[in-house]
DNA sequence: TATTTTTTTGCATACGATTGCAATATCTTC
DNA sequence: GAAGATATTGCAATCGTATGCAAAAAAATA
C-alpha cells in the first residue's frame, strides 16, 4: 500500500537514460533528440510518473504558487473573484493557495509570513491592508504583492481597483437625475480605500450639482452594523428619499429593514442604490441598481500584472483603476414624474 | 534586490552550530539543548530566517497543502465552507490549495493529476464525482480523499455530507404537516448524491402519509434550468400548493419566478422550501424555510477525519453524515387554518 | 572520582529534481 | 571521407532541509 514513489531516477533506469535526459524531456525548451523524448515519454507514461513540483521548485526557486490572502468570503463579490483568480491562474500553470486573514485567526503579519514560508511567487491580497513594513518585507523577498479590491496611499504598493471615484459620481449623478431631494449614504468599513472614494465621488458630484449629504451612518460593511445603521437613517424625523449604500451587501440588509421591518416601499419612497453589482443584485426579490465592478476584468488584469512582475522582478508598482457601469434596475426611481 | 535568500546554513554559521542544530530548533520534538536553541533563535530573528516549508517536504514527504477540488463558488454554501475548512486547517499547519474543476478547466482527471505533482497530503473534493480509477490512483499515491457534500455508491471512498435522507422526510413531514395538498419537487443534477438522496426522503415520507409527488421538474443545481423548471411547474393548468426544491439556490430562483414572473403570493398560495440555509436563506426578502447543513460541523467532521488519514494511513474509509434541523421562516404555511 | 547513562552535537547523506560543462554523437559542407 | 559546426547526452554539483549514526558533552550513579 505504501506506494513506491516513482522518481526520475526509475524512469531513466526504465528507459535507459541518464536521469538528467529525463528531467529535460519535462522540461520545455531543453534539449533533447526525438528518440529520447519518445523512449522517456512510455517509460514515464508505463511507471505513471510525473515530475514532482516541490522539488523541482527548491532549485528553480519558482513554486508556481500564488497565496491569495482574504479576510472573509460572505461579501459575494469575493467568492466571484476567487473562483476567476484561480480559473486564470490555473490557466497560466500557477494555483492559489489560500490564507485566510479572519479575526480568529491571527494578524496578517503571521499570515505573510506562513505564506512566505511556502515560497509563494507572488501575492494578491484581497480586501486586506499591509503595513508598509510587511511590503518591505515581501519586496526584500522578491515576492511580488498586488492589492485587490483595495488601494493604498503608499505609491509602491501595487493594486487593482474599480474606479471607485467614478463610480460614486456616477450613483450621485444618478440620483440627482432621478429627482431625490434628500440623498444618505452608508458607508463601509472607513480604514477601506473603496469606501473612501465611493464616498469621495458621491459627495464631490452632490456638490457639483450643489446638494450635500442628508445623511450618513456607518455600517463597517458588516451585517449586524448595518442593519442598525439602516434602522437608525430610516426612523429619524426626515428620513431620505434614496440611499446609496457602499457596497451591494449592506444594501440587501438596508432594503431588508427598508421594507420589511419599516414597511416602506423601494423606490416609491426610497431609492436604494448599491455597488459590486454581485449575483444576487440581480434577483428579483432585490433588483438593485448598483455600480458593477467587473470582476473578470480585475482578474484579468491582476493575473497579468502579477505574472509580469514575476517574470521580471523589475516591472515597477501600477494602480490599475476599472471603469464600470452603473447597472440601472428596479431599487431606484429613475424620474420624478 | 534580488535578496538573498537566507538558509539554515547562514543562522548556523552566524550562532555557531552546525547547520542540523538550527534545523532541530526548528523540528518540534528534536533534540536540542536550551543553549543553543537560544543562539539560533537570536540569530534566526537577526537574520529573518524561517524554514524552507517545500525543502522540508522534500525529506520528510508531507507538504503540508491540502488539495481542495471545488467545481463552482455560485452556491454560497460553498463559499462558506470554503472559509471554514481553511480556517480549520490553518490552525492545523496546513493550507489549501485550490483546484477549480470547472467546465472550462479541463476534466477531474487533469486537475487529480495536477495536484498530486504538488505533493498533497490530502484531498477535499466539494461536489465532484470521482471515477474510482482517480479514487485508485490516489490511494496508490497514499493521498487520502473525502468527498465533501457528496457521496458516492463506492464504500471505499471516505465522505462527509448531512443526513440529505433525513432533510427529505423532514420536509416532507412539515409540509403535509402544514396541511399542504399538492407537493411538487425541483430536482438537482441527477448524477448528484445530495439531489438524489433528499428526494428519496422526500418522497418516502410522503408515502408514508399515503401522498405522491404531484409534479417534478429538473434544475440541474443551476440557475438558468432552474428558473425554466419552476416556470413550468407553475404555469401549468393545476399547480402544487408547496414546492420543495432540491438547495437554497434555486429556490430563490423559484420564489423570483413564482411572485414576481407569476405574481403568486408565499407562502399563501404556494409554499417553498429550500435545503442548505446559506446566508441569504435569511434574509427578508425570501426568508426561506429551509434544512440546514450544519457547514461548520461538517468542516469539523471533514478537517479531523482528514487529518486522521493522513497521521495514519491504515485508517479506513467512513461515510459521516450530519443530521440538521429544519428552519422554519415565512416561506411556508404552517398551518392550513 | 571513575563509570555508566543520557543528552547534545556535527558529519555526511538523502530527498527529487535542474543545469553548467565537457564529452560524445549527429549533421553539414566541401 | 575528413573537418568543422551543431545537437544530444551524461556527469556532477546544487537547491534547503531532515535525520541516522557515531562522537562528544553533560548528567547521573556508584
Amino acid at each position: 500500500m505504501a506506494a513506491k514513489k516513482i522518481t526520475s531516477v526509475e524512469v531513466a533506469k526504465l528507459a535507459g537514460v541518464s536521469q538528467s535526459a529525463v528531467s529535460r524531456v519535462f522540461t520545455p525548451g531543453a534539449s533533447v533528440s526525438k528518440k529520447t523524448k519518445e523512449k522517456v515519454h512510455s517509460a514515464a507514461a508505463e511507471l505513471g510518473y510525473r515530475p514532482n513540483v516541490l522539488a523541482r521548485s527548491l532549485i528553480t526557486g519558482r513554486s508556481r504558487i500564488i497565496g491569495l490572502v482574504v479576510a472573509y468570503l460572505d461579501n459575494y463579490f469575493y467568492p466571484e473573484a476567487v473562483e476567476l483568480l484561480s480559473n486564470a491562474l490555473q490557466k497560466k500553470g500557477y494555483h492559489v493557495l489560500v490564507f485566510m486573514a479572519s479575526k480568529t485567526a491571527g494578524n496578517i503579519d503571521h499570515v505573510f509570513e506562513e505564506m512566505l514560508d511556502y515560497q509563494v511567487d507572488g501575492v494578491i491580497a484581497a480586501s486586506v491592508a499591509l503595513s508598509s513594513d510587511l511590503a518591505a518585507r515581501c519586496n526584500a523577498a522578491g515576492v511580488p504583492v498586488v492589492l485587490f479590491n483595495r488601494a493604498q496611499d503608499d505609491e509602491r504598493l501595487s493594486a487593482v481597483t474599480s474606479d471607485n471615484i467614478d463610480g460614486g459620481q456616477k450613483v450621485a449623478k444618478f440620483l440627482i437625475a432621478g429627482g431625490h431631494k434628500r440623498l444618505g449614504y452608508i458607508a463601509g468599513w472607513e480604514g477601506a480605500s473603496t469606501q473612501r472614494d465611493r464616498e469621495v465621488g458621491f459627495i464631490e458630484e452632490m456638490k457639483k450639482h450643489g446638494r450635500s449629504l442628508f445623511a450618513r451612518e456607518l455600517g463597517n460593511f458588516n451585517t449586524g452594523e448595518a442593519r442598525k445603521a439602516a434602522r437608525k437613517m430610516f426612523t429619524a424625523k426626515e428620513i431620505p428619499d434614496a440611499v446609496f449604500v457602499a457596497n451591494d451587501h449592506m444594501a440587501f440588509i438596508a432594503m431588508d429593514v427598508i421594507r420589511f421591518e419599516l414597511g416602506l416601499k423601494i423606490p416609491e419612497q426610497v431609492s436604494v442604490v448599491g455597488y459590486d453589482d454581485v449575483p444576487v443584485a440581480s434577483w428579483s426579490a432585490y433588483d438593485l441598481t448598483t455600480v458593477r465592478q467587473a470582476a473578470n476584468q480585475m482578474v484579468a488584469e491582476t493575473v497579468s500584472f502579477l505574472l509580469e512582475c514575476i517574470e521580471d522582478q523589475k516591472t515597477n508598482p501600477r494602480q490599475i483603476q476599472i471603469k464600470g457601469p452603473l447597472i440601472v434596475r428596479g431599487s431606484a426611481k429613475i424620474s420624478n414624474k
